[in-house]
RNA sequence: GCGCUUGUAGCUCAACUGGAUAGAGCGCAGCCCUGCGGAGGCUGAGGUUGUGGGUUCAAAUCCCACCAAGCGCGCCA
């Protein structure tokens, strides 16, 4: 476990102890004492952490809070490690940790090396994160580069957090908008061999379709207008298909993004897995068969409607899968958690969905469905259209192509999931001048800087005596370093990862300040190789953080 | 009409999940290069947290009502 967690630990355990031993002297009612925590207060004056133990018990016991506050103070006593214990208005406790245990944890974070912030959060449980899943029947667009970042850095960050985890693409290669793909497909096939055909009327219209028959046109002829029309179309479908997704296997090995699993929709009917999880829904008196359609009994869940499972003409619906798809990741394949990132316009199916795990025998609360809002692409402030059957669109790659990867991830990362965002493409681009992504990147590049110099002087300093850095500006560089497991735990436990950008910053942020009041290497030896190692981790902290939210580190810029 | 999400500084967003004087970036007004990368540092102005009530020692955060924006609402996915 991470020393700065196991702290944490002790000073709770403290309290609890001083709590108990206060009720014992009789300075404090026996009641029963709430849980006990302890937070980061806002202000460095307030020290390091902090309990409002004392407010909490103002009411039960009737005392008042700042009295509590000392009465349990006075059982808790400083050591080699917490170096001072104050109470505040209006009944606060704030421990402040010492200089030589801060300062200690520099060799901590440089033994640890990149694994520095892991923790064992996870215990090992296993998380399939399923994201993106777009329909492979156009090119990716901005919302999918949002759910692609949002899921491939909670996947990092639990990891990192002791998760084993998985990472999924379900492919929706069955229903009817694969038949529409594929009647375009067709069409526009024909059409770039001159033949007079008319686009079906839900087709997909857009350009990409076109270049798509005009590329197979080059690598098959036009073998399929010589077939019949039945076997041309699946056969052209197919080939088509396969082309859209390692498209969208381009754009998002692009963004840094790769998948462990691509999850077949059609395989659930083939393997009879779809009509095993209808069985168990049947069983368990949740499916109901009325107006000629099968319907999934949500209102005896709690929902308002009712859901259709197998329309009237025989055909599952895309929802009949997705409960085929739960029951394979809960109960075929044994995910402790699972994971779903979706788009806005899914919001409606989630309490459905959440019903259908119950139904199914499974615990809801091993699902967790992150809707990641809507993403409105703007160029100079004029609304881009991204909608995948009109022509117009611009896509995911050439949205990456124009910004940057770091700064396409940086920015999709930086909100919480649930905001709405805007993102400017002429600000993205005209903002990289003046980019977080490049203030972070660069306090690396001068980090690197430094350890270069280093290197060309020659200096060693694997022994450099660390309990040199007594300064404040490097206590607070090293307080800032000690945050990251603390905040890879808020990550895996709140499914927010936006957090991490905003640490990233506030870390760069401070070591600039660093590097502007202590100079590191110096004509004194002890200093120099004091701080070239509290430059080093720094550099690992720094790193590690990059690494989780999938950006570079140059370490020249 | 109902449901989900959002509303915080001029703009874009945070706020450790109920804590102390609500913080960053951009923009704005200034200041700082005879030292490791100025893509930098420092200072300042800027707020009735959409509105009104409620719960609490404590509310941007929880509850209720209203206003505004986005998304969705049984045989599309």
């Amino acid at each position: 476990m991470s020393e700065v967690l196991l702290i944490r630990q002790r000073i709770i355990e403290s309290i609890q102890q001083a709590a108990i031993q206060a009720q014992q002297s009789g300075k404090l009612p026996g009641i029963p004492l709430p849980e006990i925590s302890v937070e980061r207060p806002q202000k460095a004056e307030h020290g390091d952490y902090a309990t409002s133990l004392p407010l909490k018990l103002a009411r039960s016991t009737g005392q008042n809070p700042l009295i509590i506050a000392k009465n349990i103070a006075a059982f808790i006593s400083c050591n080699a490690e917490i170096a001072d214990v104050t109470i505040a208005p209006p009944g606060f406790i704030n421990f402040t940790l010492s200089k030589e245990w801060l300062i200690k944890q520099v060799n901590n974070i440089l033994l640890q090396g990149n694994k520095y912030g892991d923790i064992d959060y996870g215990h090992g449980k296993y998380v399939q994160i399923e994201f993106v899943s777009a329909n492979p029947t156009g090119p990716l667009h901005v919302g999918h580069g949002r759910g692609a970042v949002l899921g491939s850095t909670l996947a990092n960050v639990l990891k990192s957090a002791g998760f084993k985890v998985q990472k999924e693409f379900y492919i929706n290669d069955a229903g009817n908008q694969i038949l529409a793909f594929t009647r375009s497909l067709f069409a526009r096939y024909q059409q770039c061999l001159d033949i007079d055909v008319e686009m079906p009327a839900e087709g997909y219209f857009g350009s990409y379709m076109t270049d798509l028959a005009k590329e197979i046109i080059e690598n098959c002829g036009d073998k399929f207008i010589k077939m019949p029309s039945v076997e041309a179309e699946a056969e052209l479908g197919q080939l088509g298909l396969d082309k859209m997704i390692a498209r969208i296997k381009e754009s998002l090995e692009l963004l840094g993004v790769r998948f462990d699993q691509w999850f077949s929709e059609r395989s659930l009917y083939k393997n009879g897995q779809y009509d095993k999880a209808i069985s168990i829904l049947r069983q368990n008196g949740y499916i109901a068969d009325k107006e000629s359609a099968t319907w999934f009994v949500s209102t005896a869940l709690g929902e308002d409607k009712d859901s259709v499972v197998v329309r009237s003409d025989g055909t599952p619906t895309y929802f009949a899968t997705d409960i085929a798809y739960h029951y394979n990741k809960f109960i075929e394949r044994k995910f402790d958690r699972v994971i779903d990132i979706w788009g806005a316009d899914h919001q409606g199916h989630v309490s459905r969905m959440e019903a259908v795990v119950g139904a199914l025998g499974i615990n809801p609360k091993r699902l967790k469905v992150i809707i990641s809002q809507l993403v409105t692409l703007r160029r100079g402030g004029e609304l881009v259209r991204i909608s995948k059957r009109s022509g117009d669109m611009i896509t995911l790659s050439e949205v990456i192509e124009e910004v940057g990867v770091d700064a396409c991830r940086f920015f999709f990362l930086c909100r919480s999931a649930d905001s709405q965002m805007d993102f400017d493409l002429e600000l993205a681009k005209k903002e990289s001048q003046d980019n977080p992504v490049y203030y972070i990147q660069y306090a690396n590049a001068r980090i690197s800087s430094i350890l270069r110099l280093a290197e060309e002087k020659g200096i060693d300093f694997t022994d450099g005596d660390i309990s040199l850095l007594t300064g404040e500006t490097e206590l607070t560089l090293i307080r800032k370093m000690l945050l990251l497991p603390e905040i890879i735990e808020l990550i895996a436990n709140s499914l927010e990862p936006h957090h991490l950008t905003y640490y990233s910053q506030d870390l760069a942020t401070i070591f600039h300040s660093f590097y502007k009041q202590c100079r590191v290497v110096t004509d004194d030896p002890d200093t120099t190789r004091a701080r070239l190692k509290l430059v080093a981790s720094a550099k690992l902290v720094l790193s590690k953080t990059l690494h989780l939210m999938g950006m570079t580190i140059p370490d020249r810029m």
